[in-house]
This record gives structure tokens, sequence and C-alpha cells, in this order.
DNA sequence: GCAAAAGTGTTTGGATTACACCCATGC
DNA sequence: GCATGGGTGTAATCCAAACACTTTTGC
């Protein structure tokens, strides 16, 4: 490579974001794909996501973008990976950084807007081929989001509010592709705050479960003074 | 942010990759800074980092950048996060992402080139004001870094090619602020791959410390097949 | 009563901890 | 011999896996 290469002319490059929203439905951990109402890959799937403003730092350009693409606004975001192969995008050098959020899929009122022409909400193993290189970030990130399960409580974002503890415990299932001893997860998650309602499953042929919920706050402050050591 | 923003003004922005180099030396974990002979920051301590060409994929240019700074080449590099707030480089636009790498300080032989106009190894608990946002960066790095270890044995990487079991101990210590037992310590790295030598330490002025090395292509192996469930 | 899933207890073996002790070398 | 770390064994404890068993509901 060249020094021939003025810095000015380095200053030819655009940035964008890409805005995962994973969720849980039917057992199986799902992510929300736009249709493109836009060149280039007009009409085909993609992970929703746009180039960052001049003056906007990172997190809140992921705000922004996910909120006018999808109507989701106020989620926390986890940071991902970058991608710039030179090739990646048809129209220019355009590097892409990956921000991806866990929601409680009947909790938020997702809509397609701006350039999203539609919305909809896939299992993760049957993602169709999508625009750019969108596949091979999705399979990334889905790796790190495995990961993060693994040491992080953050399950709960996924989980509606009140969940049984089947529920929760499929959602582990799923996402590690192990099958589990109930009697045993239930040891495990002991030390996790979760409370047990008065409220029970309804509707079910069998005996309803009861259901439990998560509080953030109190894991919030166990988490400081270090006496949750979670590892599933 | 208004919508009257073109498509090809957005095509204004730089890109730049900081490649972050962690040693081990004398106990502590140290980190490999330039000083800048170039503006802005002239005269000040940084990260080695440099902009990506128009061509150029990001593992490529982390290999580039770092060699042609400081003469190190093939290591491997792993990606960290992606720094982008708008007023973090103060000629313009420019996003930044840290590949970072674990050497062996002796057996790399790092030499100031091209602007950097010297180099130093510094502690990661001494290190100075740096230009730009480079203290921010690294020690978000760094916390990275840790984590790794924790869940891979990547600390081979850090150690010299023969080491003693406690030279492996202290490393563990340093990077977890935690003081280990001995005789469990060593019980518990024995599903590691690592053999003993016949060899030992010299010039002590005690017992002697038989030298182990760590065998990366049987552990690449019990990865494959999870055998490895390794946890500091 | 039966099917189906909720929910709990027990046993066992392996890992983790804390701690004590012996060993090899330089001086 | 003694100071200094190297190196190992043991008992108590905790934890995880495997598995069996009881409970509660709808039909």
């Amino acid at each position: 490579m060249p020094n021939k290469i003025e810095f000015k002319d380095l200053f030819t490059y655009s940035f964008s974001l890409d805005c995962i929203v994973f969720g849980y439905r039917d057992g199986q951990i799902q992510v929300l794909l736009i249709k493109r109402a836009m060149e280039p890959f007009l009409g085909e799937w993609a992970i929703p996501g746009d180039l960052v403003y001049p003056n906007e730092d990172l997190p809140e350009a992921a705000q922004r973008i996910l909120f006018e693409l999808t109507n989701i606004r106020g989620v926390e975001m986890h940071q991902g990976s970058t991608f710039g192969n030179p090739k990646r995008h048809p129209q220019g050098r355009v590097i892409t950084n990956v921000f991806f959020a866990l929601v409680r899929i009947d909790d938020v009122d997702a809509e397609a807007h701006s350039w999203a022409e539609e919305l909809k909400w896939t299992p993760i193993h049957e993602v169709p081929k999508m625009a750019f290189d969108h596949n091979e970030i999705l399979e990334t990130t889905y790796e790190q989001l495995v990961q993060k399960l693994r040491h992080q409580p953050i399950c709960f974002d996924l989980l509606p509010e009140k969940f049984t503890l089947n529920e929760f415990q499929q959602l582990y299932e799923y996402a590690f592709e192990k099958e589990l001893d109930k009697a045993n997860f239930r040891k495990k998650i002991k030390p996790l705050p979760i409370q047990r309602l008065s409220e029970k499953q309804k509707n079910v042929k069998h005996r309803p479960a009861a259901l439990y919920s998560f509080n953030q706050l109190t894991y919030k402050e166990l988490e400081k003074e270090d006496l949750i050591t979670f590892r599933m």
C-alpha cells in the first residue's frame, strides 16, 4: 500500500450501525429483520441499520437508527463486532458496527418505518439469505449473545415479565443446545433474585406452574458486592 | 438530526485501528506505547494506530499498522471495541476500532518506525496521560483482556516459552488481583496441556523450579472435542 | 382414575478449599 | 544448618449430576 494517499483522501469512508434485536417466542430465539424499500438490495431482507450522522456518538446513533426503522425505543443496546471488508457495500467504503438489544417481543410494538417496507421476527435458525454481509454479521453476533447469556443473567430481558421456571429453563436449553435436568436447574438459579408470585399459569391442561419475576434492582446490588458469580 | 444530509456527504469520515500490544514482564502486565512524532498530539504518548487504507480489510490493516509503527509482525490479533465519539479526533470524524495482541516481550523485537519516535513498555497500572481518548480505550480493552484470560488459556501467549508454575500463577494473581493457593492452583490447571520439561530454573538462590511449556496443538484438539472447560 | 407436567428430596462422586508438611538448593 | 521458595498430600466441604418420587391440575 502506497504512502501516496493524502490525509484528506482518507476521509472518503462512511460508517453505519446495524441494530440486531433479539427476542424469544414459541420456544425460539428470534431476530427482527426488515425488508429494504431502497437500493441497494431493494426488496431483500436485512438487519435494520443505517449511516451514522456527522456529530452523533455511536450509542445515540444506535438508538436513533433502531427507532427510525422499527419504532422501538429506549432499549439497552450492547456493542458488538465491527465489519469492514472493503467490498461489503457496493456503493462505497462503509464500515459497520453492530449494536444488539434483547427485548420482550410482546412488549415492544415494532412497526416498519422510513425505508423499512416490512418487519418480521424470524427464528434465528430460519433466517433467509440477507443483503450485504448480514448473514455473517448475524451469525457472529448470535454467538456473542450466547456467550453473554452464559455469564450474565440478561436472559430476563428476553423472557416475559412473568415467566414459569420451565420457560426459563427452555430458553437456556435452546441457547446452549443442551437438555438440562429440572431439579438441578432450579438449584442452580437459587442465587438469582427471582421472586415467586402468587399468580399461576392459566389455561393449561395440567397442574399450573407458579409465575416468577426477576428483580433487576436487587440484582444490580448483589452484583456490586460481587455476591453473584452466575454461570450456566 | 435532519434528513437533508445527502448520501454522498456522509462519505467524509475516516477510520483507524488502534493496536494494543500486551506483554508480561517483571510480574506485571505491560502495554506497548509510542511517542508521536506527528501532529496532532506531537510528542505525546499514544497507542500505536493509524488510518485504514481504502481497500484493506480490518484484520490485514491491523497487521500492517502494527508492523509499520513497531516492527512487530505476524502476531495473532483479537478485535476489541469501536470508539466513535464525534469529538475524539481534532482533525475530523475518525472512528476507531481496537485490535489487541498478546506477546512474549522478550521474543518480539519492537522498534519505533514511521512516525513513532520512541517505544516503551509500560505497566498497565502506570500508563501516563495519552493522546486522544486512548486512556479510555486502553482501560476498556484491558478489561476485555482480563475477561478473556478467565475463559481462554491465552495467558500462554504472554508467558515465556518455558515458564515455572509460579510465574504462571503470578500472572493470574496479577490479572485477577487475587491471591491463589499454590497447591490448589496446580490442581486446577491439571486439565491443561502443559508439559514438564527436564530443564530447571537457573541462578536462583533456592531450590530451582521445574520449567514447563504449553502445547498449543494438543489444546486445539482438546478444545474441538469440548474436553476443556477452563475457568480460573 | 389417568395423563401430564409441576415441584422436591436423596445419593453419589468429583471438585474446591484450607492447611500442613516435606524437599532441594545456595550460602 | 538455615533461609527460601518448590512441591505434594489430606481432610472437610461444597457442588453438580442422576434419578426417583410426590403433588396438582384437566379431563
